[in-house]
DNA sequence: CCTACCGATCGGTAGG
DNA sequence: CCTACCGATCGGTAGG
């Protein structure tokens, strides 16, 4: 997405795009850290209304692929271009998406010591779900009629629970 | 990577490209369906050699994320850029892919059948092991050292048996 | 396989 | 917020 085409979108010509941003580079951070807040929020908003590890950690595999549905263009942005941040502003993204992961593999340390959970190794459990989930988007983009939440409940319980009887 | 990138890659200039391939579309093309016959050569080579649903699955992954690591320039390109492919090669090679999938599908048919896999959506089991399988792939580049065998085989773990005690 | 060059498009600026 | 325009870079061609 170019300049010309965002400018398009918003009805003005290209350059007028620079009274309201320095450049490009503008765009994108605000894009990705506003998409990363909303992982945050949504993530606070629903996994502190369950106790244990394993309805915690389900409800927050629910709440992102809420954000990813109802943000799907920013979310495309998100995963796909925001290694184009520049620096210093790149470190802080990598540092707000590690700290994401962190919570989630809180939970799941917290699941281990409370035997709810097998002893995997948590960075690669986290590397498996954020992978399955951020993929989605591809999924929702390509069959819009698909019911999101009801996908969202079967992934999550293949992640949890595995394709193993 | 542009055409006087390549050329520099291979120690010409970017108009003697020319000379071996009719364009930009063609040496995209040729790296994805190159990549695509590893990855079905790699899957022929393991699975018959397993009986039991559950090792010949295993055994694929296993596969899977050997291609992708003796491949990654080459996979990278399949995994990002194959959405450029020109039509009618696009539609081809989304069919490649499509077949693919379905032969990890049919092993999970099998073990659902037999009783060793749960009655899981195998579209969607799919498309969980493969999102987790090709990411692997920034894992691979962002840490060189890492034991990609052994990751493959927890991974593997991971997705089959889930997290869940 | 090269040098020289093309039209198109990119992010961005000048000036109003 | 616009018109007019910039240098850089893109994939690709002409001609040898």
């Amino acid at each position: 997405m170019g300049m010309r085409e965002i400018a398009r979108e918003v009805g003005i010509e290209a350059p007028s795009i620079y009274n309201h941003y320095k450049g490009k580079d503008e765009i994108l951070a605000e894009i990705c850290f506003d998409t990363a807040s909303q992982f945050f929020k949504s993530f606070e908003a629903v996994v502190d209304k369950e106790d244990k590890p394993l309805k915690q950690l389900k409800a927050a595999v629910v709440a992102h692929v809420g954000v990813i549905n109802e943000n799907m263009e920013a979310a495309e942005v998100f995963f796909n271009e925001w290694m184009f941040i520049e620096e210093p502003e790149k470190a802080r993204f990598k540092k707000m998406r590690y700290d994401y992961e962190m919570r989630f593999r809180e939970i799941m340390d917290k699941g281990i010591k409370r035997g709810d959970f097998k002893k995997v190794d948590t960075k690669l459990a986290c590397f498996v779900i954020f992978s399955a989930l951020n993929a989605t988007i591809e999924l929702s983009k390509s069959n819009s009629r698909i019911n999101k939440e009801e996908m969202a409940e079967e992934m999550a319980n293949i992640l949890l629970k595995g394709i193993k009887a």
